[in-house]
DNA sequence: GGCGAAGCGTGTGCCGGGCACGCTAATCTG
DNA sequence: CAGATTAGCGTGCCCGGCACACGCTTCGCC
């Protein structure tokens, strides 16, 4: 890796980079705008984090998303009261509660993750199409093999 | 964007993935573990964004980070307490402030830059060189038109 | 059937962030 | 050249999010 090689350090800016930019431009707040008062930057991640674990009791669901299971609970309030999450006792368990999305959420984490594909598209618009596949591979490959891997979600 | 091209929706994914994450496994925090109390990840952009476009006052690093004016004031008191960066009157404007990295600061910001470039170093390892460099080629390219660059930061 | 463990919700304290104020210096205007 | 307007800075203040601690209920084991 001396002077010859400088690929990881021009990968380390880049993804330097793209974390920045992606703070910075409020990504999350845009793709989340207009969909309802309660959804916001903060409350969508237990939204998207329902949508990929299924229901979940608050505890789980904070491990799974790396936040404390009182904040979990705080942000499903907001949801809940806004119709896109419901408790449910769970079944099997009496003292736990399930959050389980809505129609309407499901339809809110729909609606996000279309926003955000469009706005890739958007951006690959003038690419060859075998680059864009390539990256999307690579990327891939590099996101699960990468750095954070260290998790599951 | 039929069902014959997921590319899109592909990179959109791993986005959110690598986005979700960054954050969840604190990679800013770990970054910058042990180099100081004063510089963990709330403070650490101010020290960047001072070695990327040099010398600034608070309000202009401010917008150039995304953050508010008063903000960066906050972070720089606990950051010149420490040593890594140091207040300066600009000599072409008596009311402005420049903030000023000093050569600890420069450290601090090599060595962080460091730790992210070997980790990356580290997941790439069994990469061939090729798609290494072909992938560092497109994120590249991605960043700069990608669904985030209205800014220059 | 009783007892420790696990889960949930909520009250409380703490810390980061933005707004508003007062001040100083630069720039514009007549 | 003097007054007025504008731009910049630091700090007091308030709001909001987060984690810890408590009390309660329920499960699992003995």
């Amino acid at each position: 890796m001396g002077v010859t090689d400088s690929t990881g350090q021009d990968i380390a800016q880049a993804l330097g980079l793209l974390l920045r930019r992606s703070t910075r431009a409020r990504l999350y707040v845009r793709l989340t705008e207009g969909l309802g008062e309660a959804v916001d930057d903060l409350t969508y991640p237990v939204l998207s984090g329902l949508a990929r674990a299924g229901p979940r009791s608050a505890a789980d669901l904070g491990r799974e998303i790396g936040l404390d299971r009182t904040t979990v609970t705080r942000r499903a309030d907001r949801l809940e009261q806004a119709g896109l999450l419901e408790r449910r006792p769970d079944p099997a368990d009496g003292r736990a509660t399930l959050l389980a999305l809505t129609d309407d959420g499901h339809a809110v984490v729909a609606a996000t993750r279309r926003r955000l594909t469009d706005a890739v598209d958007a951006s690959l618009a003038g690419w060859p199409p075998a680059d864009a596949r390539n990256f999307a591979r690579l990327l891939r490959r590099f996101v699960d093999e990468g750095p954070f891997a260290d998790g599951e979600g």
